[in-house]
DNA sequence: CTTTGTGCAAATTCTTTGCACCAAA
DNA sequence: TTTGGTGCAAAGAATTTGCACAAAG
């Protein structure tokens, strides 16, 4: 399995648990949180813990096979996605979409750089507004949450 | 007193309780956590309560006096600098440093657009890495947290 | 009065920790 | 065996909610 490779290829051991893991991560690019992740996996897996997940999810982000998002004020969000990407917020609904340097007018010079003294690790372009869908639908009600 | 006059320019009634928290914000400029403003402002208002401060600041994010940001993974941080302007953490001390456009090679062309159909109400930049002072503390110790 | 702000206490939610059990090397 | 992974239950921390009282117009 493809999967299994990919961890190991990276420093980290394979179990069933961490496998199935890192596949919705990969398969489901909806950026989750952790409860969504867990009922998702929590049929397939009945076991599995809360615990597990965070540990993993830990995991995942340190030896950089997945991100963790800052741009959901609730939850803390999953991206096994690693290459240089921006995500969007729909203040409405709560999606979150990726944006792709390609759609933005600059973008990537900002990244990974040293400015004045500081070393960055990592950067994170985050954007709040009204999605696709969202944008149409704002103006005809105020269910806002 | 001109923070009193700042609230009320900004459609918000002025309480004793607010005009604290904005001139916090206004003066403190180290982007506070809800208990750092807490724990600061007690003494002198021994009265004020956690609650009070939730709903001030959520006020202040809703009337566009004061921004939230997504840079700590652990808590909500508030800052009353509502211009333009990116964050960085150090992932040592964990202190967040402002980092205006001027810093950077190009920034304010990304900002404020439409992305597609998506309609952008606000942008944040957020960079983790080390600070000035960790990045050569960081050499010596692994004092990491 | 009437509306709005404040703050205590309790409840919720998210995340971490301690510990025991399981599995693989 | 020994090490490392898993998961339950409890603890901890951040935030929200319900409600009563206080303040301002």
């Amino acid at each position: 399995m493809v999967t299994k490779d990919y961890l190991t290829t990276h420093g980290i051991k394979a179990s069933a648990q961490r496998v199935a893991i890192m596949d919705y991560l990969l398969t489901h690019k909806t950026h989750p949180t952790v409860n969504e992740i867990f009922d998702s996996l929590s049929p397939s897996i009945p076991t599995l813990s809360k615990t597990t997940l965070y540990n993993t999810l830990k995991l995942f982000v340190e030896k950089n096979v997945a991100i963790q998002l800052g741009i959901d004020e609730k939850n803390a969000r999953f991206d096994g996605d690693v290459s240089q990407h921006a995500h969007f917020q729909c203040s409405k609904c709560g999606k979150v979409f990726d944006i792709y340097p390609t759609d933005l007018p600059v973008l990537t010079d900002v990244y990974r750089q040293r400015i004045g003294n500081f070393k960055i690790m990592n950067t994170e372009l985050l954007y709040h507004g009204y999605c696709d869908n969202c944008s149409i639908t704002i103006k005809d009600s105020n269910t806002e949450a």
